[in-house]
DNA sequence: TATCATAATGGACATAATGTCTGGAAATGC
DNA sequence: GCATTTCCAGACATTATGTCCATTATGATA
């Protein structure tokens, strides 16, 4: 049985990695077209080409998918942030182009998660860029007069996943580095208060 | 079979309205038990002591539950809102003191509108949000000086239902007049830039 | 290339929830 | 009080879920 994905063994069988991409692909593909809520696991596997029976060795159900399939592309979300964070020194929401840029990189992957049509936006997101933003403003400390920190997180973080949803979805006029620029200078003001 | 909210004789008999009165309070009493995606029509049955063929001589499926609930809340909010248009006059953000107030006295039910702890966040909601910052935003001729106007508006809203849903669930050091200031604060200068 | 271990597959199955429909009991409005 | 409307329990067909198994296909390894 064996199936898991760092254990044991330092490869993985092509056959699983294969299975495993295509489920995803096919999931975040079909979010924009019916909605996560809508989605049948037969639906998934059939775009997939992969049998009903083999989707259930891998994932116990369709939350279980969507929770891997996320974890996988924040994690690759998070190593270009790291890179990022040392070229650019001081600007003040670090996370903010890098973001944006990978956004504009993975339009329907982005279009899937953030997909306000709906139902799905996995917390995941919304908790991992309130972290970022919350490190930036306890660094900066933020908070001392009169304004309760935790409040001016929660603004930060939902104007930016505001800004990044409409951006993916109505995309793009402007480009990833414009759109940074406009958040920037919102954001900064703001946090003046 | 006439059922039918405001057709024919303007008197909605006592049943009716006790029963679905009854299905939307126990729909908002789950939300945050459950989560709504997880919710049963059955448990909304029970909680409320109504049959399920019952349910659905009112309702096409859940769904339809949750839009009549929100629908139903939301025309109050709208008038408590124009009310307070009048009174008072030319602060920036008309919409935010009235939502926190209501929010404030209707707690229980905008911890499951907001709850971000899943699924749910109805876009009906959003969307009322975001076409009232439009209209303050076009009155000020935003969008004039390089911004783009849905940008801004996208940020505000934004910012007000993630921080309002940030006062519902962890109230409630700060009322509803200290956090309205808190937003008015942060917003006003935002849009300066 | 041959061999072995593991993955993929379709089909059968039990379970659970959905939505429809019925006839009779209960309540409301007048 | 009486006609009308709603409520309800239960039966039903339908659909999706998740498990299991025997068989086939395929990647890994030597």
């Amino acid at each position: 049985m064996k199936i898991e994905g760092a254990g044991e063994r330092n490869t993985i069988d092509r056959r699983v990695a294969r299975t495993r991409g295509l489920l995803q692909d096919a999931l975040i593909a079909l979010i924009p077209e019916q909605g996560y809520a809508a989605i049948k696991v037969d639906d998934i596997c059939q775009r997939a080409n992969v049998g009903r029976s083999t989707f259930y060795t891998h994932y116990a159900d369709k939350d279980a998918l969507r929770s891997a399939t996320i974890e996988a592309h924040l994690r690759s979300i998070g190593r270009r942030r790291e890179a990022a964070s040392q070229a650019a020194g001081s600007r003040l929401f670090e996370f903010s182009l890098p973001m944006f840029e990978h956004a504009h990189a993975f339009r329907p992957l982005h279009h899937a998660l953030l997909a306000s049509s709906g139902d799905t936006i996995h917390d995941e997101l919304r908790e991992r860029i309130r972290r970022a933003v919350r490190e930036e403003l306890v660094e900066k400390r933020i908070g001392d007069r009169g304004m309760p920190a935790e409040f001016a997180i929660q603004f930060i973080a939902g104007a930016f996943l505001a800004v990044l949803a409409w951006w993916v979805a109505t995309d793009m006029n402007l480009s990833p580095a414009q759109a940074d620029d406009l958040f920037q200078r919102m954001a900064g003001k703001g946090i003046e208060a």
